[in-house]
DNA sequence: AACAGTGTTTTGAACGATCAAATCGATCGT
DNA sequence: ACGATCGATTTGATCGTTCAAAACACTGTT
């Protein structure tokens, strides 16, 4: 029996295999894939048949080695409990559909903190051809865009560059338009004494919220001072300073507060006062939690898709690896897509703060 | 100006470089690092020196084009508010954790069902050299699993593969013993009629944990008829069976519950009548959310990490590209890890049922 | 009829690593 | 002292793709 004769049997078939089956070069094929402009109309058509008989797909493996691009995004999945799990969560998902969509992959990383953060970029970087980071909750001194920007990696941040003139591309949430329309529908159903149970003040995301809430509060007159409460992001502490206000001589009648956590807190003493929320007492929570949806609290929602579509964006600009040529760049400026995007919550409305005029569970959005 | 002499500027360093400098052959650098053994101990410290010197690292791209190994991991994100997001979002977190530390690194996808899911698994197979699948939420008559195998991709699968006698590789908790655990814990402070709140009877694994209360009612000589409750997975149907079941005639004074969820329900519409639970009615979750731990829900805990170990381990037959050789296998056969694992959860307790001797909030584990 | 200019296709090299086999020295047995 | 054996290192080919430049085939000009 003769040497087997290159037996290659129903493996993935290569570039190579495509354009011996059209009879055309290696070249020919990927131009027909990268270039195509560049091949006559009906040798495009012959190879891409091939393409389809043959459901060749080019190895990203190899596309990577040569072209120095992976496709590939890393982002980090944060300690459970830590920075919102569940909203963290919503975002990773929106941003992993999107991404896939557009032909890129969400690659996972954990880190404990921002240098543990720093250490993981290095070592993703010194692996992987990654294609981008985007990296969430920036904070004031924030040190990994700085070091990010030093490597000349290209990353969007989910976060403002709190406290700082950092000029990188970045997309943020308004967390003082939710808390103001949070508190002006507060107002508009009658409230006069509104309390803010929000975060120590060392919080950037916090005190931006806090400053919605005062803002509507001051724009109708409305008292701020001994309504402002800072605690950690934690239900009992959000049920024991509800309880404190509640029992002051002069209580407020409603709550905005600056997360979900702190809300259901709010609302279980309430509750547990035998009072009902959104008619003796109201509650305004921030994220619209799966739990805020469940006992019907209404909330702040975050439009994430949004976010992780302006991300994707912000990103386009994975073009070009930048390599000075002599030949001048032609007067025009490539049109790349909003580099800092500041989007507006929507406040979900349920029965622990109801409409006036409707004072039915029913759930609405409003932008 | 002469032509610019191959100006090579901090570029990272290639393996060719760090064989130049440490005069050797590109080969012996790669045996440097994947087989020392290989290498004459003198010649060996030498390059080392020089890879520490030049902080080379090998290119993960064009290690995969060679050895169609990718070091990937594909694991799916679920939509929000699926499959308990919290616990998967733990797991995932536990998993990349774990993975990165053997090198390995999580590649996320989404699917909205296990349709759409393998189509998910045919573009990532066809774009990406993935090493593994971790599949999670396995199910009767899954489909996936079978397509998998058909492909001849290594997985693991992160549930039982519930219905069928399939012999793939698998982790799973024993959601029976945790539900037994639970109900033993309420039998012990006393409790004689203990309900038991679960999902529909289509779920598998709410079967087997509602398996595991009725065996501990059993096991004592405790009643279970009429004292089960199969409802969808929602706080609000969780508070309404509560209710029902206070109401009946003979009413329980425990709540066993399948899930966090559910518990919650049942531990508000205790709430709200006045009583306190664990002193008057004890309720107990599974899954130990972060919400369980804000209200004092005493909960079934999932060993996430162990369970993301065992994943790993179990996948390290990612050995062998398989290939028929000539040479006979020596009659050792390589010790491989738990291809099949059955974890134990543990019960947390907290307020909602405490231990019988000690009435405290403290919370504490035992398994 | 030779030439420039286009449009289309092919050739050759390269990306950065590993595998398989060849080479080179030194040691060993008889 | 000579081939055999073994350890250490090198050479050559290869993974699957894209880049850069060359080659080819036409068309229209002069």
């Amino acid at each position: 029996m003769p040497a087997q004769p290159k037996a290659r049997p129903a493996q993935r078939p290569t570039m190579a295999e495509v354009a011996k089956a059209a009879d055309v070069s290696l070249q020919t094929v990927s131009n027909v894939l990268n270039a195509p402009h560049l091949v006559r109309a009906q040798t495009r058509e012959r190879v891409e048949a091939v393409i389809a008989a043959t459901g060749y797909r080019p190895l990203k493996a190899a596309q990577t080695l040569r072209t120095q691009r992976s496709h590939l995004i890393a982002v980090i999945i944060p300690e459970p409990g830590q920075w919102k799990g569940e909203l963290h969560n919503a975002f990773l998902h929106a941003l992993t559909r999107r991404a896939q969509k557009s032909g890129y992959r969400i690659l996972l990383f954990t880190a404990a903190d921002d240098d543990e953060e720093i250490r993981a970029y290095d070592q993703l970087l010194g692996d992987y051809t990654l294609d981008a980071f985007v990296i969430t909750g920036t904070h004031t001194g924030d040190r990994r865009t700085s070091w990010l920007r030093r490597k000349g990696v290209s990353f969007v941040t989910f976060g403002r560059p709190w406290g700082s003139a950092a000029t990188h591309p970045w997309v943020d949430v308004d967390g003082a338009d939710g808390e103001r329309k949070a508190t002006e529908h507060l107002i508009a159903a009658g409230h006069r004494r509104i309390a803010f149970l929000g975060w120590p003040e060392d919080s950037d995301v916090g005190e931006d919220r806090k400053a919605g809430w005062e803002q509507a509060c001051r724009a109708a007159g409305l008292p701020t001072d001994g309504l402002v409460v800072s605690i950690e992001d934690d239900l009992a502490r959000g049920r024991a300073a509800c309880a404190r206000l509640l029992d002051s001589p002069e209580p407020p009648t409603a709550f905005a507060c600056v997360s979900d956590t702190i809300a259901l807190g709010a609302w279980t003493e309430i509750a547990a006062r035998g009072l009902i929320p959104g008619q003796d007492v109201s509650v305004i929570g921030f994220d619209d939690s799966s739990a805020a949806a469940a006992v019907g609290l209404t909330s702040v929602a975050q439009p994430l898709d949004e976010v992780a579509d302006a991300c994707l964006a912000a990103l386009s600009k994975l073009r070009s690896p930048a390599r000075t040529s002599a030949r001048p760049s032609s007067g025009k400026i490539p049109k790349r897509a909003q580099q800092r995007v500041l989007l507006q919550p929507q406040l979900v409305i349920r029965g622990s703060a109801p409409s006036p005029e409707n004072t039915e569970n029913t759930e609405k959005r409003t932008s």
